[in-house]
DNA sequence: GACCTGCTGCGGCCTG
């Protein structure tokens, strides 16, 4: 392979009028030298042509040649994240293989693809394929699965960065080596957005034993402009709050210009919220408000998408849902009520915004309270300066690595050496030992000493040939039904009374309204008529909600990056320093924070002490992200009560942390060193958690992908509460007479690592060591304390700490389970 | 003076 002829493709752009860009030919020629790679560039910026031409010249080229090209099997695989991506993908790919006069089929396969048409795509194969890493799991299970990809040349990750972090770009790293193993000659390319460790997504998509790929770079990012909606002058600014809907006149304003706009909320019950709050000022937008989450039915979402692509809309209010996917022409404005997180993120969500008149997109963040202004001139810089998040690979996932292995099992059947050389190809499980990979496979053959006795554990038979095969048919279509490492709990379904769907809402939430009692949801409000199997009946209501549902869903928190940038805007404050229109709005604020406390600066450590009616508060100030304070703030509690018992509550933000007791021991430096030491950290977090009832919830989901725990066939799927009931009964077992179990080991890491984030905790404790600690006693709470006291509040209900709160949950859960 | 929230995503019987 050397060069690829261009002509066919520069006769296609010259048709559409289009000049290739230099980027799209790099990428080309270096698809022709048998390069793989990685192209970054924004959406919409020619990627998708990038990483195809190659493939279409040399399949041009071969058409024309040789009779080889005849013989049935995919030549190019294009793996998506997102099913609503395939339509549209393979619509522009089978137009650009067609104009170029290349005869390829371009199909589909996905959970959505008709079972008529996935028999027909087995026998005839495309020549091109779309699908997901699931499907592409789901293709490798048939037997057939060598015969299928072996005249494969290419693979095109899209996405990638979304898949990368999860245990989906696990799952798809030994897919494609798989892939790489029946063609050695495969050459892989991913697509991705802006990331701060391109270099790595790379070498993961490709494998540490790779030869170096290329890392093509395409247009140039796009320039940003990152506003905030300011309140007026006079205007008083909430100290606290998430809603953001005291600026509702401001946004109104915005919207009231010509054009789509696309507002992002951080939750779902906000963007209920939002929309409805719209609705209300401006009745007169009915037709032009739309409603889009996570939540909501698809095929309702489907509809806003459309009416959003046909610009039917004003303004749509999303969740992350519309953060990708959906082919639309981009809006004229983005939104982001609430705090950013992360500059990724902001930067995604500007991204579906077009060019203003000068040529930049822009988003106008509106502040949810006052200290949040912080954060959206902290953004502007991080990008200012290009700094971005990294997305971090995962590593040894062994749950994933068993449902791989069952897969290949189901397949073909699997040699154990060189399967396990395969493996060790991935960037994954490049360092896999030979006792975990002897542990899975006795785990997938036998179930592990604990399970041994159970037959239905003994997934996986050694043939007489050496060969590890799928123990019989009611295995393999028991594994086929569970492909996958996308976990979610059942969700309770809304119908109209006539049968319409709505889409979901949490269990937790509709035992709180009793028949008659009206609630908001995707963007109506509705009456509750009755619940029955797993169903809210609901009919229109003429009456305005009294209720809006919560959903119990990740809390994404402030991403390090931004939160050093944060904490270095507060530091030129305290120098007096308020350069960015947000921190001179922000000014009166910070001045009454320096004058009854201090500003809290890289290397130095605020704390504050408070007393008020309901005892002593102490509050301190890491800039960590809530979910590392959640973990410190229990840290700090548990080892506050080893040398004096005391009860604590707790409360947690991006910023910092509380602790809430009658009494509170004197706190001097020197006895806060200690308490805040990296000494112990582990066996301290594991015992004042109560982490084994966290890693028995994070064993759930592990379980369920290690195949472990079968959910039951489709449409009778077993509820979660049962489910909940026989994972932690396994888990138990298991724990109880196998403790050295490698899954139960992985559960309790994930907790860790997810829901405690311990390296950010960790890295926090070593910089605490070296900062100076800034005490302050302080008659009222602060700015920075307030948000505290009133997160504390909300938990007012269930005033226990939180660990104790996830604990009870659970509990209350297999206790209903045991109920007949 | 004051508060009430927690994202997204996939897949599923059939070997003629």
């Amino acid at each position: 392979m050397t060069a690829i002829d261009e002509t066919p493709l520069n006769a296609w752009f010259a048709a559409k009028g289009w000049q290739p860009a230099s980027f799209q030919k790099a990428a080309w020629q270096a698809h022709a030298r048998g390069e793989s790679g990685l192209i970054h560039s924004a959406t919409g910026s020619g990627k998708s042509l990038a990483a195809w031409g190659g493939p279409l010249a040399e399949g041009l080229g071969e058409v024309n040649g040789s009779e080889k090209s005849r013989r049935p099997g995919v030549r190019v695989l294009w793996i998506t994240p997102l099913r609503a991506l395939a339509g549209d993908t393979q619509r522009n790919l089978r137009d650009a293989a067609e104009g170029v006069g290349l005869p390829w089929r371009v199909e589909t396969r996905t959970g959505d693809t008709a079972s008529s048409a996935r028999q027909r795509q087995r026998k005839n194969p495309p020549e091109a394929l779309i699908t997901t890493p699931e499907s592409l799991s789901l293709l490798l299970s048939y037997t057939d699965a060598d015969r299928y990809f072996r005249q494969l040349t290419t693979v095109i990750v899209d996405e990638w960065h979304e898949l990368l972090g999860s245990k989906r770009g696990v799952q798809l790293e030994l897919c494609l080596a798989r892939l790489r193993r029946l063609q050695p000659r495969l050459r892989t390319w991913g697509l991705s957005a802006t990331l701060g460790n391109l270099d790595e997504a790379m070498a993961t998509l490709l494998g540490p034993g790779a030869h170096r790929g290329q890392l093509i770079e395409g247009s140039a990012p796009r320039p940003l402009r990152i506003e905030a909606l300011l309140p007026e002058a006079s205007g008083r600014f909430p100290w606290a709050g998430h809603l953001g809907t005291h600026l509702i006149d401001g946004v109104i304003d915005h919207l009231s210009q010509p054009g789509s706009c696309l507002l992002f909320t951080n939750t779902r019950s906000q963007a209920e919220i939002w929309f409805e709050s719209l609705l209300r000022a401006r009745s007169d937008w009915l037709e032009g408000l739309g409603l889009h989450h996570g939540s909501i039915d698809r095929e309702l979402r489907r509809r806003i998408e459309a009416g959003l692509a046909a610009g039917d809309f004003r303004c749509v209010v999303a969740t992350s849902s519309l953060d990708l996917g959906v082919d639309f022409s981009p809006v004229d404005r983005v939104i982001q009520v609430g705090s950013p997180k992360g500059v990724a993120r902001l930067a995604q969500r500007a991204g579906r915004c077009g060019h203003q008149p000068d040529g930049i997109s822009g988003v106008l963040c509106v502040p949810s309270h006052a200290l949040e202004l912080v954060e959206i001139a902290a953004a502007r810089r991080a990008w200012a300066d290009g700094d971005v998040e990294a997305r971090r690979p995962l590593r040894l996932c062994l749950d994933v690595l068993a449902q791989h292995l069952v897969t290949l099992a189901t397949g073909g059947g699997f040699e154990a050496p060189s399967t396990l050389e395969e493996i060790r190809t991935t960037h994954a499980f490049a360092d896999l030992s030979k006792e975990a990979w002897d542990w899975t496979l006795t785990f997938i053959t036998r179930g592990g000493p604990v399970l041994e006795a159970y037959p239905d554990f003994h997934r996986v038979a050694r043939d007489h040939q050496g060969l590890f095969r799928i123990a019989d048919r009611r295995q393999a279509a028991r594994h086929r039904m569970s492909i996958g490492t996308i976990t979610s709990d059942a969700a309770m379904q809304v119908r109209y009374q006539g049968g319409g769907y709505l889409g979901t809402i949490e269990e937790s939430f509709i035992v709180r309204l009793r028949p008659g009692d009206v609630f908001l949801f995707a963007g109506r409000s509705l009456e509750l008529l009755r619940v029955r199997d797993l169903t809210a009946y609901v009919r229109r209501a003429g009456r305005r909600r009294q209720a809006v549902p919560r959903w119990q869903g990740g809390r994404l928190p402030l991403s390090g990056m931004l939160a050093d940038r944060v904490l270095e805007l507060l530091a030129e404050a305290a120098d007096g320093q308020y350069r960015e229109p947000e921190m001179q709005a922000l000014r009166p604020l910070l001045e009454i924070q320096r004058q009854w406390s201090a500003l809290p600066a890289p290397g130095r450590l605020l704390v504050e002490r408070t007393r008020s009616r309901e005892g002593e508060h102490l509050f301190i100030y890491p800039f960590a992200g809530r979910l590392a304070h959640e973990g410190l703030a229990t840290l700090l509690a548990w080892r506050l009560a080893q040398r004096t018992p005391a009860t604590f509550s707790i409360a947690a933000n991006d910023y910092g942390f509380e602790l809430l007791g009658a009494e509170m021991p004197a706190l001097q430096e020197t006895d806060l060193r200690p308490l805040l030491s990296q000494e112990g950290l582990v066996d301290d977090l594991l015992s004042s958690m109560n982490a084994s009832e966290l890693a028995r919830r994070q064993f759930r989901d592990i379980a369920r992908i290690a195949g472990l725990i079968f959910q039951g066939y489709p449409g009778q799927g077993k509820s979660a509460r049962q489910l909940q009931a026989s994972s932690g009964l396994i888990f138990d077992t298991i724990a109880r007479y196998d403790p050295d179990h490698r899954l139960v080991d992985q559960a309790r890491r994930e907790v860790l690592e997810e829901a405690l984030e311990i390296h950010r905790l960790r890295q926090t404790l070593s910089h605490i060591e070296q900062a100076d600690i800034h005490l302050a006693e302080t008659e009222r709470f602060t700015p920075l304390a307030f948000p505290l006291w009133a997160e504390r509040l909300r938990n007012r209900l269930s005033s226990q700490s939180w660990e104790d709160r996830v604990a009870r949950m659970i509990g209350q859960l297999e206790k209903a389970a045991d109920r007949p």
